[in-house]
DNA sequence: AACCCCAAATTGTTGAACAATCCGATGAAC
DNA sequence: GTTCATCGGATTGTTCAACAATTTGGGGTT
């Protein structure tokens, strides 16, 4: 049944071209429940039960790994398989070393339009509902569509690519916690802030304060991960 | 004779593992081509010629063509095949967007120590002497080696591949250029001077000249491009 | 010169096959 | 009972041959 809701959605995306897509196709699809969490960190993702599940070759199914592999989304061991990531401490300390550069940058460097203000205005109201209505998911999502609109500023495409590629790594990393984490209720008021900075024009303000939520919540999450594994 | 070329340089290689390596290999091979000026920006990479060439399969051609794609290395185009990148002016302001950004984040807060700094003196020599004995490829080689070396400072292996991903573009902006042009000789004593700011722990100035020599450097390299276009 | 149509070449994808490697179970030895 | 080696089975890595879909280039017509 899984090969008709993907031909199923095969068709309904080939508005345009047919031949020619199904490796993007594949490695949306693939993407999407690794982020929906239907695919858990460290589970195994075989060739075959995949191909026949998702109605394509096996070939093709390669080449969707090769481009998720490029975007860490999937680890490749050679000969043993590819596996969903599983990021583990370094790689979250990685993560936040990449964020602890780029999102201070943007805030001082970027370009700050009045439109940006406004959009980065609506996803913290957003936050904020979010924490008010006690809705984690929303809140962890608002979270991160500011701090992806935060390095928009810089107006690189390559950095947002980085960025968001980053993100879906952190939200690897939440679902691989055994606890769903309450993780950013008390980091809205500070995004708040950050935006608050943003519109005054006051850019140093707004980099040391992006530099100081970024070390608190590497050292709050570097800490529940070592009281998992602990 | 390409053939036997892969072949011995495959056995080489294979001081380890045998099976599964020869996407990997490919690629690189594929990436040292396109570095070396080999394969010019715009060339049509066509898959029969290659696998041939090469001595392996369309399929795993195929899944090298992948991975050089995701670094941006060629580009793809759906049913017509692909094609060494050949970046224009719209990929340079990319490429120095990027660029603006993590260098002066790097020399601003990265963790800058002395071995580090003593590899950057270096670095720096070996450039002076390159200009005054006129080797324009070794001068543009510790250039780049330079600006490597400063996001090194940020300890990110992200930001770093990132980095390495943007000076190759560089390299392909260069070698889609008719003429060898003397882009660096004027910019090496500002290379010196960061060093100097760094070392003497100067980093806003640090920074600050960072931005300014990368204004510069995007406008001087526009400005040819246009050149060359008009 | 502009347009249409067709054949050749190229890409996209598939399926089956085989080699190499890894995994787990079975059994032997201590 | 535990450790170790061995041997099949399963999985990955890679190749090959084929076909569908698409682009490309060249006539031929108007």
């Amino acid at each position: 049944m899984t090969i008709q809701a993907a031909a199923e959605l095969d068709s309904a995306t080939a508005g345009t071209a047919e031949h020619a897509h199904t490796t993007a196709w594949i490695a949306t699809v693939l993407r999407g429940r690794i982020a929906a969490g239907e695919l858990t960190p460290g589970s195994k993702l075989s060739e075959q039960a995949l191909s026949t599940a998702l109605g394509v070759s096996r070939n093709t199914l390669r080449e969707a790994f090769s481009t998720l592999a490029g975007e860490s989304m999937v680890t490749r061991i050679p000969n043993r398989g590819v596996f969903v990531a599983s990021p583990g401490v370094e790689e979250v300390r990685e993560i936040y070393r990449v964020r602890r550069m780029i999102e201070p940058a943007a805030a001082l460097w970027g370009e700050v339009t009045p439109e940006v203000l406004d959009t980065m205005e609506a996803i913290v109201q957003r936050a904020q509902a979010a924490r008010d209505a006690g809705a984690v998911a929303a809140m962890a999502d608002a979270n991160q569509a500011l701090h992806s609109a935060v390095v928009g500023l810089t107006g690189s495409e390559s950095l947002r690519t980085l960025m968001d590629r980053v993100l879906a790594e952190m939200r690897l990393v939440f679902h691989a916690m055994a606890s769903a984490p309450d993780f950013h209720s008390h980091y809205v008021d500070r995004n708040v802030q950050l935006v608050e900075r943003l519109r005054a024009g006051h850019r140093e303000e707004a980099a040391s304060g992006l530099r100081a939520y970024l070390d608190s919540a590497e050292a709050e999450l570097l800490g529940r991960l070592a009281d998992e594994t602990g």
